[in-house]
DNA sequence: GCACTTGCTCAAAGCGCTTTGAAGGCAGCG
DNA sequence: CGCTGCCTTCAAAGCGCTTTGAGCAAGTGC
């Protein structure tokens, strides 16, 4: 453990009283004084106790995940980590903790009452939120600041939220292929219920709509994406009788799994065959170069982290400054793996 | 904010005092006095408030994880995120928090000095340990109690570790080709630096002693784990006037490149060429079935990180119950990636 | 009957900080 | 000279909990 404020003072012959305000900066203490306590504090490497602090403020300087991570393992995903770590660059530069709380999915209300009763935390970022996510209405409830990574559709009620434009990002990837005359597209989504994967289908069927294209149930599906995921839906769909032409894929580990279930068909993508992924821009999966291996929809996860951090502390700091939210839009860049559909 | 123990005790006309106790677990309570004030905190959903309980005591009831995260990617992983919902698991069901910090890379000291000096955690564990990692000196001096996840190879003194057998599981796996009369075996490797890489190549090496043949610098490399990098190893080294027969993977990612470079040449797995790849059991890259895609040294890396979580909380209840360590076997699982050397 | 446990409960101090209310010193003013 | 008001500092209370030391009543043994 290291100084405690009463040492610091008793060294510099002050009141404690005058040493919290001189580093806290209040105006009422002599320039001299201050210059004193602050050379003081950095020689002995004083650092306050955050947990007197904030018993004192009342505040607790930490953000809290709640992660629920028994049967579905859908969040502990690498999205999830390069959000984290987003998150994690805007509160140390805040000065503020972040709290992670693994729990069993059916337990995860509990978490977050446990959490704010405790007062170990003083906002919440709410992970992976499904369509009407009942989770929305508790935390507003409840009366803690908190946003969304995401939204939920079918809520009304005013909440915070920072998201991607899932639906204007898919449909834009969907009229990309339509206009290389693609008619039969497939849509490799996330699993059912999950709230973005329902606004890219949205995207999907929105420009298939405008084209004047049906959609067709067996070019569509959902499920947690893995890359067999992927290489089970490029085989299975390449074996229909009126088989796709182009593949949109909800993630770069699904893309891997299309490509190799297309190339183990003799397909080659840009060519025989069209494939576009969403790029979280994950650095273990990276898509760059010259020609970026998939032509892409392309949305920085961390870059989501680190904004979502800063509005959640904008909400901290101000629980009335109303709902905030951001709409991040995608880019669609241009990769090896599409070009015009075959005839 | 939740009630307070005070209102508490006053709603059931106790002191304080005995509401703790009773609480807590001290025996002196009379057992219907503990019962009544059991059933009334249940009703009032009282929880205590950690930020006061552990100015009280001392103890902060949380865990640091520092996670240095500027220039070098390689620890926001996906290995990352799934020990850290292991750990996750073992903290919420002892009660302890988990303080995640992400920093720049060159400020990780500070980072342990301000969470300690804060007073915000009782124990650490560090990640991604490198060859003759200097963190591990520090920590020891810092006096926290602290464990790796991993081990760091040069550094002397003991310290508490939890690690995967990496060298035996990676000199099986070389065994098992050789056995399989395979005698050019690349090593796809993590980078260079990292101590899990380090143990790997020595495991491979000694097999490849212990059978007389003389390690080849060509078909060894290191680097970030990704599937480009697997998928340009194996382009490139099949273009070696004596190329490899089999390779061995130190990621499921890696081992996804690999067969991608290894198709695209008109290669089958298994038949014409061998691939090892080191599984961690992460959800989304499943590698499982009847028989399982990839041959593989498997370990749970989430598994890991309940075990080094319980493992530090043992240490931070009593850290004279010394060095403590751990060393995971890996399974060896055959999968449909391998088979006899070509001839 | 007394001294002495034993069992249960409480008042109060203290953890390290912030913050309120008060006070000392000094200049400016009439 | 005395009063006011400003600048600077401080003592003390309080945040919600644990824990020490004391106290009180009932039970035990002589």
């Amino acid at each position: 453990m290291g100084v405690t404020l009463k040492q610091l003072a008793a060294s510099l012959d002050l009141s404690p009283t005058t040493v919290s305000r001189a580093l806290n900066g209040f105006p009422e203490v002599n320039a001299k004084t201050r210059a004193r306590v602050m050379a003081a504090a950095l020689k002995a490497n004083y650092h306050p106790n955050t947990r007197a602090k904030s018993l004192a403020t009342g505040r607790a300087q930490a953000i809290g995940h709640v992660i629920p991570a028994s049967t579905s393992h859908e969040i502990v995903n690498p999205v999830f980590a390069d959000f984290i770590a987003g998150a994690g660059e805007s509160y140390a530069r805040a000065g503020y903790e972040m709290v992670l709380r693994i729990t069993p999915d059916d337990q995860e209300e509990n978490a977050y009452r446990d959490l704010l009763a405790r007062g170990s935390i003083d906002g919440i970022i709410l992970h992976g939120p499904r369509v009407q996510d009942a989770r929305v209405a508790m935390l507003a409830e409840m009366g803690v600041p908190f946003l969304v990574h995401g939204r939920t559709s079918g809520v009304n009620a005013p909440y915070s939220w920072l998201d991607i434009n899932n639906q204007r990002s898919f449909a834009r990837a969907t009229q990309f292929l339509l206009d290389f005359d693609h008619r039969r597209i497939a849509l490799i989504n996330g699993i059912e219920g999950m709230d973005f994967a329902q606004r890219r289908r949205q995207g999907y069927l929105q420009a298939l709509a405008a084209a004047g294209i049906a959609p067709d149930p067996l070019l569509m599906r959902q499920s947690e994406m893995t890359e067999p995921y992927g290489y089970r839906a490029a085989q299975e769909m390449m074996q229909l009788p009126d088989p796709p032409t182009a593949f949109i894929a909800s993630s770069m580990i699904v893309a891997y799994g299309l490509r190799r279930g297309l190339t183990d068909l003799g397909l080659k993508l840009g060519r025989d065959v069209s494939v576009i992924a969403h790029d979280d821009e994950l650095s273990y999966l990276p898509n760059y170069g010259d020609v970026p291996t998939f032509t892409a929809t392309r949305s920085s996860v961390r870059e989501a982290g680190r904004r979502a951090a800063r509005m959640l502390l904008r909400l901290v700091d101000d629980p009335d400054c109303g709902p905030l939210t951001e709409l991040m839009e995608t880019a669609l860049i241009l990769g090896a793996s599409t070009g015009p559909a075959p005839r």
